[in-house]
DNA sequence: ATAGAATATTGACAGTGTCAATTTAGCTTG
DNA sequence: CAAGCTAAATTGACACTGTCAATATTCTAT
C-alpha cells in the first residue's frame, strides 16, 4: 500500500538532498537517490522541482540561509568593535566554505537569475549582513567613509577568494606553512581595511 | 575501415573537449561525445585517460597554462610600474575568468592533489608570475616590504573572489550601476597595495 | 457524492561512465 | 622476413542517470 501525499515531501527532499551531498559530494548526488532515500518513487520530485536544476537552486538557497545565520552568529559573538566584527564575519564565511564545501559548491554555481529570483534574494542577504556592519562602522567613525557598497564587495570577493581557493586545494595552497586560516582571513581583510582608510 | 593508432589522440581528445566545454557548458561535456567528435570508439579514450576526472585534470591544466600566457601578456603590455602591472595582471586573470567561465569551472573543481601533480605545478606557475612582480616590486621600493608570499596570496585571493563572483552572478552583484568590471577590479587591487603599504 | 485538481506511480527512452573481452596495428627480435 | 609481443582501439554489456508520457491514487471543493 504505497503512501500518497507524503505531507511536505518538497522539504523532505531538500534534507536529504543536503543530506547526501554533504555525505557523497555534488558528483554522487542524483535525483533518484534522494527519491529513494525519502521513500517515494523516481519521478515525485518532478511534482516539487521542475528538473534536477531546480533542485540544486533550492539546496543553494537553503545554503545562503544557513551562511547568513553563521555570520550572523558570529558577529554577535564577537566584540563591538567595527573591524573585530567584520574580520568575525570573515572568518565565520571561510569556516563555513570549509565545513560545507560541497554546499558552496553547489551555491555557486551559475544559475539563471530570472529562473530562481528567491536564490538571489538569499545571496543578496547574507550580503546585507556585511553591508549593515560596514555602514555602521563609517556611522561611528570607525571605518573611512567612502562607497560603502563598493567596500562591502571588496571584502565579500576577498573573503570568497579565501574560500574558494581553500576549498579547491583543502588550504594547501593559502597555508604552506602551519599557520591557521584564521590567521590569513585576518590579516588579509585588515590589509583591505587599511588599505580603504587609507 | 577503422583508423587505428590515431597518432595523437590524447591531445586530440583534449582539444575537442575544451570547444564543447565553451560551446555547450561543463554540464554536457561526456566522455562518450568527445570520442564521437574524434571520431573514435566511445572506449578509446581510456587508453589515454584514466577515467573523466582524469580528463577533467587535463583541461584544467591547460587552463593553467593558457591563464599564465594572458596575464604574462598582459603585464608586458602595461608600463613599468608594478601597481599598474599588477592590475593588468589582474585584470587579465577577469577577463579570462569571464571569456572562459566553463574552463575556469573545470580549473578550481577540487582535485585531489596527489594524483594529478602536474596540475598543481600549472596552477602555481600561474601564481608565481605574481609572485615575481610582487617582489620585484619590493626590491624597486615600489611595494612596501613584507612577507612576499602572503601580499601575493592576498592580491590572487582578491583577483579570484572577483572572478568567481562574476562568474556566479554573471557580473550582476558585482555591477550594479554602469562601472566597468576593469574599474571594480583596479579599485580593489589598488585597496590592497594601499593597505599592505600602511 | 462526485468532479476535478493535485500528487504520486509505473514504464519507457536516450545518454552516461566504466568494465571485460576481443580485434587490430606497429614494433621488436629471432 | 616471419613470429610474436605490446600498445591501441573496438565491440558489447551493465548499472545508473534525467526526463517524458501515461496511468493511478488521493484530496478538496462544490
Amino acid at each position: 500500500m504505497p503512501k500518497y501525499h507524503h505531507g511536505d515531501l518538497r522539504n523532505t527532499l531538500l534534507a536529504i538532498a543536503t543530506e547526501l551531498l554533504a555525505e557523497d559530494g555534488f558528483h554522487a548526488l542524483s535525483l533518484r537517490k534522494i527519491a529513494q532515500r525519502a521513500g517515494v518513487s523516481h519521478n515525485a520530485p518532478y511534482m516539487h522541482f521542475a528538473d534536477k536544476e531546480a533542485v540544486l537552486a533550492a539546496i543553494a538557497e537553503e545554503g545562503f540561509h544557513l551562511l547568513t545565520i553563521d555570520v550572523e552568529s558570529a558577529i554577535s559573538k564577537a566584540g563591538i568593535d567595527t573591524r573585530q566584527r567584520l574580520i568575525a564575519a570573515s572568518t565565520a564565511y571561510v569556516h563555513f566554505a570549509l565545513n560545507h564545501a560541497n554546499h558552496v559548491q553547489v551555491m555557486f554555481r551559475s544559475y539563471d537569475v530570472e529562473k530562481y529570483p528567491s536564490l538571489l534574494d538569499a545571496s543578496q542577504a547574507s550580503l546585507n549582513r556585511l553591508f549593515e556592519l560596514v555602514k555602521l562602522g563609517q556611522e561611528n567613525g570607525e571605518l573611512s567613509s567612502g562607497d560603502t557598497h563598493e567596500i562591502t564587495k571588496a571584502i565579500w570577493a576577498m573573503v570568497h577568494g579565501v574560500a574558494a581557493i581553500s576549498i579547491a586545494y583543502k588550504t594547501t595552497m593559502l597555508l604552506p606553512d602551519k599557520s591557521s586560516i584564521d590567521d590569513v582571513v585576518s590579516v588579509f581583510v585588515r590589509f583591505l581595511l587599511d588599505g580603504i582608510a587609507a
